[in-house]
DNA sequence: AATGAATGAGAGTTCATTCAT
DNA sequence: AATGAATGAACTCTCATTCAT
């Protein structure tokens, strides 16, 4: 048997995953743009200029798309959670915190619809695996406030407590803010 | 020309009235009990026993009846805020305030969906309005807030602030609570 | 409530029963000259010139179409096997029987394919019922036997062992000299 | 120019009937283990490891697949009746050749569909042909039939006539038995 | 020899909506 | 006031097949 070099199967590899990429993509402007229900199978095939079958050849269904937009969602939100890190003083660092999920929540006010919306359609699929994500984030804000205890800012507190109070303050403003 | 009397044009507009709230009520349960997606002009024909196109003599067409569902549900809330009016001590009435919300939450948890999702399809009609709704809760808040500071209980604050702060913190959590 | 007359209303009923009748006729005509394969709703809507939705207003599902056709063969098989009756003589009859019965199989030779072929998809639909009209043909067979026997052209046999070998025989050349 | 040798292209020609008859192997499991409609050119390549693709360099198109299984389904069918060949008293013999007939069909009772099911997708090609292997089956019966006359188990009949009653009969009752 | 990528065609089905009656 | 009948447009998804590599 002829073995394939690396250099082929690498390249296929990276056509792949650019294709995934671009279905995501356009998945999710459509979604952006033009709302849920207007993301089907067909308007993204359409707009990458593919057949509705291609779709099919990078993903196994509607749902594996859904669930992947929705995972990028909490991913680009812990990305941009990271970069508070440079924020020596940890007092600032979380009240960074909480404005960067603020500004998130209505920069990219329908990445935080998709979160909800999305919930009815992709949980189907991969119930656990889906929080390990948003679990990250929520132990990086834990992490914050337990730094701020140790410097003082705050008093000894229940972490998981004081986290969770402070995730639904901002989460809550947030959300009311996209709702006016 | 015959006029017809004032009785029969009165009647005739219970009636109507009548039957607009029947498929409301009829498109709400279906909701709650069936989700956002079952929710369709035939479905509530259906449960209502008329035939889909008796509908649209109450209701211009499916976006109206998602607007007037989502007008529902503030309202409702507003309905379930009132019930604390009987407490007198008004400190113990804002921690009431703040446990009632969530509970409401909870319990009828779709609903709290349901003004998210709702806000795609609806938002193509009568934008202004529908905050007069979602503001008179929030009037409430701002006298119980005010009620609280009067009587020593909370010191003087900017009551905007505070009502939209305790707002966000308790929607906040009976969100962050729905999602886990 | 105004209660329509009833002339009205017979003639809804028999205009939906035609309906039903011209799809059925229609999937029998595209099973005879396209094949099993080929039965499909956009077909028949195609050549009823209606709109494939329109099919389901008459049929809950293709399922249900298949179905009918399946009973519409057996039908048919029993009609043409009660014309025999006229024959007095119950061996002259019995014979008759049987050649009517490889008659009926090559000429709609078809419909023969289409009891077997249909078992897959229909199978899933009303299993016991659809054999009422097969037994029924069987009971006819049986009866006739049974005259023979008393009219003494057979002797004494468990009645079911010589029916179900008797129709084993017809249908066994049958269906061989349709696969010549 | 360089001629290969004799060797390479035999083994060629052997790997390429190995193929040939993975593939239908394949195709003929898919058959009896999941039906008719389950028996796609996706699903053979998937079970043989292959690209669907790859079907292709062995058969024209799926027709031919199919048709090759048809036959497959004959050839098995006088294969088994072979078997008996080992009993010596024809009128013994001619009674397993029934009853082996009845139980083939029971057994591997998709075969039975096979043969009348594939007969619409494989009528389109050499219809002449495949009655060679259904005819040998026959030819085969014809004998032992004959040897029953010899032997005196049998007035003496049309041999033809006889056969085709023998036949119809078992395959009849088997068809009647797979039905209920 | 074999395949990955792609597609056109088509399947069954459902929906919101209209209109003559 | 109400409806039965109908439809166009869309949906997700699968299939046999081709072709450049």
């Amino acid at each position: 048997m002829f073995v394939k070099p690396m250099g082929i199967l690498e390249r296929k590899d990276r056509e792949k995953k650019k294709m995934r990429g671009l279905i995501l993509k356009t998945a999710m402007k459509l979604f952006l743009e033009e709302g849920f229900e207007n993301v089907t199978v067909r308007r993204i095939a359409e707009r990458i200029e593919y057949s509705p079958a291609a779709i099919y050849l990078y993903y196994k269904d509607k749902d594996e798309i859904l669930y992947a937009i929705h995972e990028i969602g909490f991913e680009k939100l812990y990305k941009q959670q990271q970069t508070i890190l440079s924020i020596k003083n940890p007092w600032k660092r979380l009240k960074k915190h909480g404005s960067n999920y603020i500004n998130f929540a209505l920069e990219n006010h329908e990445y935080y619809d998709l979160m909800f919306i999305m919930r009815g359609p992709a949980k189907k699929i991969k119930e656990k695996e889906e929080w390990e994500i948003g679990l990250r984030s929520f132990e990086f804000l834990k992490k914050n406030i337990n730094e701020c205890i140790k410097a003082g800012y705050l008093s000894k507190v229940n972490l998981d407590v004081a986290a969770f109070a402070f995730w639904s303050l901002t989460h809550g403003i947030a959300s009311r803010l996209i709702l006016c």
